[in-house]
DNA sequence: ACCTGAACACCGTTCAAGT
DNA sequence: ACCTGAACACCGTTCAAGT
């Protein structure tokens, strides 16, 4: 016999059963736990058969974020305008959250990738095609930033949920240092509009500035605004 | 001799000589390259040295944010309403891009440090004392995010200046695959407004995206709004 | 020519041994 | 009680030895 039967015959390695495999792992153990040992382990390989597949951990995680990226429906063919931009950013959001770490890495690319590229390409499209100009486009594009792919930074991560009356405790401990602060949580806490009835509402607050980004387009765009006389 | 005259003296660390060296040596280095054992190399002590100043590295990188927040001027006595807040939100950007790296540490954070808290307090207070509702307030937190700080998340980093004549080919080859973005590429450049004639002008980017929110914050004031009946 | 085990030069942090 | 060298359990990646 040739091949013995006991061998685990596996499915040869492939860079996209690598990427496919590297954004699986991620999303189960993070994005800081994803080594390129641990993968390796994960396709029952070695860690040096990686490196035929991509040339190191950087290129890995550019074909990741490329993978989440192709995610994002292309824009729907109905809706125009504003609307059409506003449909495929909550897409992108949709597609993001499903990645957690997603946005880190794209944050911390240095280089577009091709799929990114594509994707503002078309998104520039959009905006070009709703009759904005070459430069208003431009300065949309920078001020959406990272909302353009459905996230948005904020200055600390939200966090994670605590027990409700641990929350109030130190809530009533941080009154007097800063009250403005507490005053807000206090307030986004009786709310109700968030699952639990406490903390903010991720998705309203993302609508909230992506609307009021897209109303100052609007106008400008009305006006015939131009960046330089 | 019961001290040896050849041993230098050494200052006796402290928690803000550590702070301090940490702070300095990410300006140089850069913080990909600070470890533990690299700032007590640079401190002159055993690297378990430090672990009596810091419970670890988390700590040290806390510590770091408070240090490079607590430079931001304090609201200038005399300017008032959103004049005010930008003013200041144009400091925050003046001492971050000072630190480079203090974005990128920033995002990374789950919990606020204090000097985090007190700034966010301060900026939430120049909002309610302009007469904005708590409500409106807490959202325009929100819809500003890291550009409090005066960063913002661009999708990915500026790419290094390049010789005009390699970036000009490098346009030109992309131009049928992402016309959109080629268009707007070419306009900056042509734009006049960047130091060197190519790229993009950060400082008027981060105007232009801020002064849309304040502008869109002020009308809704104007009219009342809130977020619940 | 291909593949891979061992090794290199790092990490952050634990822990026990030395003073 | 304090301090610290050695060690542990990891990294990403190089390289030479084995087939």
């Amino acid at each position: 016999m040739t091949r013995p039967t006991e061998t685990p015959r596996r499915t040869p390695l492939s860079t996209e059963r690598v990427l496919r495999a590297a954004v699986a792992l991620a999303d189960t153990i993070g994005i800081e736990a994803l080594s390129m040992r641990r993968l390796s382990q994960e396709l029952g390989v070695v860690p040096m058969a990686l490196y035929k597949h991509v040339a190191h951990k950087e290129e890995l995680l550019d074909g990741m974020v490329d993978a989440v990226v192709g995610e994002i429906d292309p824009p729907r063919s109905g809706a125009q305008g504003m609307t059409a931009v506003r449909g495929r950013i909550l897409s992108a959001r949709r597609v993001l959250s499903r990645h957690p770490w997603a946005s880190r890495v794209i944050e911390s690319r240095t280089a577009p990738t091709p799929a990114l590229l594509a994707y503002m390409d078309s998104m520039i499209g959009m905006f070009r095609a709703d009759g904005y100009s070459v430069d208003l486009t431009h300065h949309a594009m920078h001020a959406l930033g990272s909302r353009l792919l459905g996230f948005s930074q904020e200055l600390f991560d939200q966090s994670p949920d605590v027990d409700p009356g641990v929350r109030e405790a130190g809530l009533r401990a941080m009154a007097t240092a800063y009250p403005h602060v507490v005053e807000i949580a206090v307030r986004a806490d009786h709310d109700g509009r968030s699952v639990v009835g406490q903390g903010c509402d991720d998705q309203f607050e993302f609508e909230f500035s992506l609307d009021l980004l897209l109303d100052g387009f609007e106008r400008l765009r009305a006006r015939g605004w131009r960046s330089t006389g």
